[in-house]
DNA sequence: CTTGTTGTAATAAAGAAGGTTACAACACGC
DNA sequence: GCGTGTTGTAACCTTCTTTATTACAACAAG
């Protein structure tokens, strides 16, 4: 199992349109030729990433911008606005045995920690903002 | 996105083992019954408990035991187990514009971010030990 | 040697991810 | 007003992953 790759491709066009703000019209083709995916890929993530209200997109003129302070951005709100974040981390096997002890238990026994492990991964995303992100790209141009 | 069930199933599966240890052979068909997947599916996954060093299987005569003090299993060992565990968990999307100062750079930035949130949920794994989902168990089959 | 089981391959079905084409709706410059 | 470039979206396809299922050789014990 793994993460789509949504969440570092969300990424690349925040970062894209902060980097090139005021010098290029950032796009669905000037980005997806940065991300290096199909254009029409980059305008669902920003439609996406537009209705969990962290760009705006200018539609007919073309281009995209940020709608709210990098400091104010962070992973977690990049992850739940790109990846489903109303399914549960974990799927789980449907329907177990009820005449089964264990099958009668497992779901309550499980939830709560699986809960606590998205939790854990929620907090690590939370903690880091695009601010950082861009401070990081920032320092390895430079270098 | 969303986890295969198999982490899931591996836990229901080692909580019958020790639910019915001593009372019932626990064969892929029993377990199967009891997760409410084919026996091959439990066969299959047995087979990773067994090749993580988790439990034993009994060829020809049938039936698993585990291998480890339930204390000494915890649902990362688990988790390694069942979910290759050699893979990002998230997707990188493939070969950024190199001729971009993101595309040339996201890679670099994010991995290492990408790379913390995957500890953290490992370490939040990993605080959770088979023999305390089997108190839980035992505690919720009391009452 | 019969019986019940494991290990494993092969195949199928269903769903998710990403690519691609197509086109209506839109906004701006002229 | 009209042409141009862009967004928003639908439709369809391919590929990969997950799970189910059938089949059968290898195995262990009575």
């Amino acid at each position: 199992m793994q993460f789509s790759s949504r969440l570092p491709i969300a990424v690349h066009i925040l970062l894209c349109i902060v980097e090139f703000d005021g010098k290029y019209k950032t796009t669905s083709s000037f980005l997806a030729d940065s991300v290096n995916v199909n254009p029409v890929i980059i305008r669902k993530t920003l439609g996406q990433l537009r209705d969990a209200g962290l760009v705006h997109v200018e539609a007919g003129v073309g281009g995209a911008s940020l709608a709210k302070d990098p400091a104010d951005i962070t992973l977690l709100d990049i992850f739940d606005a790109v990846e489903c974040a109303d399914t549960e981390l974990f799927r789980f096997h449907e329907n177990p045995n009820p005449a089964c002890p264990v099958g009668r238990t497992v779901h309550a026994v499980l939830d709560g920690r699986l809960a606590d492990v998205r939790r854990a991964m929620e907090d690590s995303l939370r903690a880091v903002t695009l601010q950082s992100l861009i401070d990081d790209m920032e320092h390895k141009l430079e270098t």
